[in-house]
RNA sequence: UGGGGUGUAGCCAAGCGGUAAGGCAGCGGUUUUUGGUACCGCCAUGCGCAGGUUCGAAUCCUGCCACCCCAG
C-alpha cells in the first residue's frame, strides 16, 4: 500500500497554493474582496477548514461558525465525526491558524429536532430517512444562513463538493468535478433563495487538491480521515440510538415472504431493515439470497423476496424542490447517494412541496421509502423529493 | 410392532472406495458524508454412534441410536 501523500506527491504540482485573486474568484464575490464578509460553515474537518482558508487568502473579512450539533462525550475522539468534540477544538484551532474570527454555537436541540428525532420517526413508520438532508435543510441551511444573514456577511460558504453555476436564469446548483466526490444527492432540497446566498469552492476541486492545500496552510487536519457514516451514530449502530429514542421500535414480529405469505422467521424490530437489505435475515436454507422488498409497520412485518422482487418501475415523491426552470432535457435521477442516475420521466409537477411521481425507463432496485430521489438534467440539480412509495414491477 | 426411507457445518445439499462441491445464513474486509447494495476473504482433521473389511471408508459390512413415511 502506497500512503496518501505519496500518491498525491506524483501526481500532484510542488506547490497548488492560489492566489488571493483565484480564491477570491472562487467566492464569485459581488464586489472587491477586501469589502466583503464571508461566513464559513466549519465542521472540523479538512473541506470546511480549507474554505476558511480560501476565504482568508481571497482578502475578505472571513467568520468561521461551527454548530455543535450533539453531544461531546458521544463523539469525542471518535474518528469520522463532525461538529462536536475534538472537532470543535479542530475548528478553532484551524480559525486560529488562519486568523479569523470563529464562533461555536450550541445547536444540539435543535439538531435534535429536526434531524435526530425525526430519524427515528422515520425508521419507526418503516422508512429508511437521510439525516445529512435533514441537517442540511435545517441546521446549516436554515439556522446557519439566518446567521450568517445577521452577522452581515455577503454569502455563506460551505465545503460541500459540488458546483454553484451562475445560469441565465440565475444560479444553478450542478454535480462536483470529481463524480466520485460529488456531494448533491445530499443536497437537493436547497431552495433558489438559499443558493443565492450560498458558495461551494469545492466543488470544482479533486480531494487531493484539498488536502494538498490544507498541507501548505499548516492546518492541522489536513490528514484527518473523511466523515463517514451518520455523524451522530458513534459506532455505526443505528438502531441503537433509535432504540434509544423510540423503545417501541424494538417490537418484533415476522418475516414473510412477499409472494407466498409464508412466515420464514422473526425479527427484532422493524427499525433494523430497510428495503434492498441483504444481510442480517438469519433466514438459511435458500437456494437464492433474501432481501427485504417491503416493510409495514402497522403489522411490524419485513416482508422478504428474490432480487428480482426488488425491482421497481416508478416513485411517488413528496415535498418536492425544484432548482431553476425544468430544462426541456432529458432527466436522470439518483435514489441512493452512489449510484449513476438513471434516465427517468416526470409525471406531475416538480417543487413547491407538490407531488409528482418519477418512472424509471429502465427497473431500479432497492428503491426504499424515506431516502430521496435527486433529478438532474446532465450535470445540473433540478431538484427532487422524498420517496413516499413505490410501484412494483409487474413480473 | 412389521415394511420402507433418511441421517454430511446453523439451514439446504453434492459426493457412492482415494483422502469433504455448491448455495443460503453468519463473520471479517474493501467501497461510501444516509440506510443499504455490490465485490473480496473466512467458515466440517470430519460426514448419527460403535465396531469391522481395506494400503486407504462419508462412501463396503455388522450392530446400535434418531427422525420420517406406510401398515396397524
Amino acid at each position: 500500500m502506497t500512503s496518501p501523500s505519496s500518491v498525491y506527491g506524483a501526481t500532484m504540482p510542488a506547490s497548488i497554493t492560489l492566489s488571493p485573486a483565484k480564491a477570491a474568484g472562487l467566492f464569485d464575490l459581488p464586489k472587491p474582496a477586501a469589502e466583503c464578509r464571508i461566513v464559513v460553515a466549519m465542521s472540523g474537518g479538512v473541506d470546511s477548514s480549507v474554505v476558511a482558508a480560501l476565504a482568508a487568502r481571497s482578502g475578505a473579512e472571513v467568520i468561521g461558525v461551527t454548530l455543535q450539533l450533539y453531544d461531546y462525550g458521544a463523539a469525542s475522539g471518535r474518528k469520522g465525526a463532525c461538529c462536536a468534540g475534538d472537532d470543535i477544538r479542530d475548528a478553532r484551532a484551524v480559525a486560529d491558524r488562519l486568523g479569523i474570527a470563529h464562533y461555536v454555537h450550541d445547536h444540539e436541540s435543535a439538531f435534535r429536532e429536526e434531524v435526530v428525532e425525526a430519524f427515528a420517526d422515520a425508521y419507526l413508520a418503516g422508512q429508511t430517512p437521510v439525516p445529512c438532508i435533514r441537517c442540511n435543510m435545517g441546521p446549516k441551511f436554515t439556522d446557519l444562513f439566518a446567521m450568517a444573514r445577521e452577522l452581515g456577511a455577503d454569502c455563506l460558504a460551505t465545503g460541500h463538493y459540488v458546483r454553484r453555476i451562475l445560469g441565465l436564469a440565475g444560479p444553478e446548483l450542478h454535480r462536483a468535478i470529481d463524480p466520485a466526490r460529488d456531494q448533491s444527492y445530499f443536497l437537493f432540497a436547497t431552495t433558489e433563495e438559499q443558493l443565492a446566498y450560498l458558495r461551494f469552492p469545492l466543488g470544482g476541486m479533486a480531494k487531493s487538491e484539498v488536502r494538498q492545500i490544507a498541507e501548505e496552510a499548516g492546518l492541522r487536519n489536513a490528514a484527518k480521515p473523511d466523515s463517514q457514516d451518520i455523524c451522530f451514530v458513534p459506532d455505526g449502530d443505528y438502531a441503537k440510538i433509535v432504540r434509544k429514542l423510540r423503545p417501541e421500535g424494538a417490537r418484533e414480529g415476522a418475516i414473510v415472504h412477499a409472494a407466498t405469505g409464508e412466515e420464514l422467521g422473526r425479527h427484532r424490530g422493524i427499525i433494523h431493515y430497510t428495503v434492498g437489505q441483504r444481510r442480517g435475515l438469519e433466514i438459511g436454507g435458500q437456494a437464492e439470497p433474501l432481501y427485504v422488498v417491503g416493510i409495514d409497520a402497522e403489522r411490524a412485518e419485513v416482508r422478504v423476496g428474490p432480487r428480482a422482487m426488488l425491482a421497481v418501475s416508478a416513485a411517488k415523491l413528496v415535498e418536492t424542490n425544484r432548482i431553476g426552470p425544468l430544462p426541456d432535457l432529458p432527466l436522470t435521477a439518483k435514489v441512493r447517494s452512489l449510484a449513476r442516475p438513471v434516465p427517468v420521466t416526470l409525471e406531475g409537477p416538480l417543487g413547491e412541496g407538490r407531488t409528482v411521481t418519477i418512472r424509471f425507463a429502465q427497473a431500479e432496485l432497492g428503491v426504499a421509502p424515506g431516502q430521496a430521489a435527486v433529478l438532474y438534467a446532465g450535470e445540473r440539480v433540478v431538484g427532487g423529493g422524498w420517496i413516499a412509495e413505490t410501484e412494483r414491477q409487474a413480473a
